[in-house]
RNA sequence: GGAGGGGUACCCAAGCGGCCAACGGGGGCAGACUGUAAAUCUGCUGGCUCAUGCCUUCGUAGGUUCGAAUCCUACCCCCUCCA
């Protein structure tokens, strides 16, 4: 195990907050692992980049010889996420909670040691506790102290509502450190204040309170909001090379830095060599190739991240058709089917409305030939290459029928 | 419990009897330009085998009217102030 001080360097690394930096330096003196765990929601099983800011600190832990617990948070789904977003939740059974918990087995494993990962359920401790037992809960902390946190004063400012059991989350979420003996909790730094509170309610318990450790926040594909699945910003860690590339390569250049910065393995002064090139004059086009193909390498295997970029090269530069067309076969209900129509069965367009618009707009190849005209139609009989704007395309065999 | 304000398309937000499928902005999509970047410009942004046609949409359900997002009634929800 690496001295105490040289692995608070590296777990500083990329983290928003160290709280508090003496604490984890008497932790790691006593020269035992560290129990650190991280909660997840349990209804979204489908894990993405942003997620894997705070994995990737998980993972360092676990190569710094300590244990990691990963927490699907069950119970605490069913109060919901205090947020004023979501009003409410769908229930889960517990089948589904077990398959959404295999399936983020299956994710979280290309990045952690299952080795040194114990996966649990807050509902293990929640499931037994009572009313009396919540009430005695909800009396360790004070409205005052809850008012603290950001969002609620806010709201609370502002005369937005907080439900009274929006106050229960970050005490289930703090007791989830206590049932656990935590000694660090992960959290994005939207957390901050739900695990501060574990803090104060393992000292409670008479524990020894857990140290802090908050990421910051990846932005999402648009480079704006926090990547999130609600927002449609999202690269999946399951997501198709080829998707996962291309969409790392349209993002724009000031987000590709920020990516550096938090998904990327290279060290500090590689990254910085890589800016330095392209504020250079160098095309920050071939930094951004770096970043996706280092990002595929990870979730695709070693040199899926080469492949796709040859593949991105001859498709987008040298105007290639892609290697996997998706295929279908349309019917066709007379002699021809007017192309609107086939783009919506194709899946090419959400509705005719909307295939109009893309034909009227010059969206559209057949063959690739641009099709412009709104009333083009299709013969049946034949098999046709469809394009439809910068991604779309499919080859349908259009049957007489 | 009382008084007042408000619920419009993905979001914000106009409209307050016909010219409203509904101004404007954001977001999104498409085209041009590019490096599938940014910025910029242009167009589109309910549905329907597309028609100067039909259908659905302005909280919900009824009603008035030749005609309603706009007027009336009831109900639901949100906000503000008072208790």
């Amino acid at each position: 195990m690496l001295p105490p001080a040289g692995q608070i360097e590296e777990l500083r690394r990329g983290a928003a907050e160290l709280l508090t930096e003496p604490d984890l330096l008497k932790k790691l003196a006593r020269g035992k692992p560290l129990r650190v765990k991280a909660g997840f929601d349990p209804t979204a099983p489908d894990l993405h980049l942003g997620h894997t800011v705070l994995i990737n600190k998980m993972r360092q832990f676990q190569q710094l010889g300590h244990e990691v617990i990963f927490l699907i948070g069950d119970f605490t789904g069913m109060i919901g996420d205090p947020s004023g977003k979501n009003a409410t939740r769908p229930r889960l059974t517990p089948e589904e909670i077990q398959a959404n918990a295999r399936t983020y087995e299956q994710q979280i494993f290309r990045i952690l040691d299952p080795e040194r990962t114990v996966v649990d359920f807050n509902s293990r401790w929640f499931a037994p506790m009572n009313a009396a037992g919540m009430i005695e809960l909800a009396a360790k902390y004070t409205v005052a102290r809850m008012l603290e946190r950001d969002d609620f004063a806010k709201r609370y400012k502002s005369n937005q509502p907080i439900a009274v059991h929006e106050f229960l989350y970050p005490l289930v979420q703090g007791y989830d450190s206590v049932a656990l003996k935590a000694d660090v909790e992960l959290g994005g730094t939207d957390q901050k204040f739900n695990l501060l509170v574990g803090r104060a309610l393992q000292a409670d318990y008479g524990q020894e309170p857990q140290v802090v450790l908050t990421m910051p926040l990846l932005e999402g594909t648009d480079g704006v909001q926090k990547m999130s699945k609600s927002l449609g910003n999202t690269i999946a860690i399951d997501e198709p090379a080829e998707d996962m590339f291309g969409k790392l390569m349209s993002i724009s250049d000031t987000l590709m830095w920020r990516y550096f910065e938090l998904l990327s393995a290279k060290s500090l002064g590689e990254i910085a060599k890589l800016k330095a090139a392209s504020a250079d004059g160098g095309n920050p086009r071939d930094a951004k190739f770096e970043l996706a193909a280092e990002i595929v390498d990870r979730f695709h295997g070693a040199g899926t991240g080469a492949a796709e970029r040859d593949r991105f090269i001859a498709r987008f530069r040298e105007g290639a058709l892609p290697e996997r067309i998706p295929e279908s076969a349309i019917a066709c209900p007379g002699a021809e089917m007017k192309l609107a129509n086939v783009l919506k069965e194709a899946g090419l367009a959400a509705s005719a409305s909307a295939a109009y618009r893309l034909i009227e707009q010059g969206a559209v190849r057949v063959d690739g030939e641009r099709v412009s005209a709104r009333d083009a139609a299709l013969r049946a009989g034949s098999i046709y290459l469809i394009q439809s704007g910068k991604r779309g395309i499919a080859r349908i065999r259009l049957g007489k029928h």
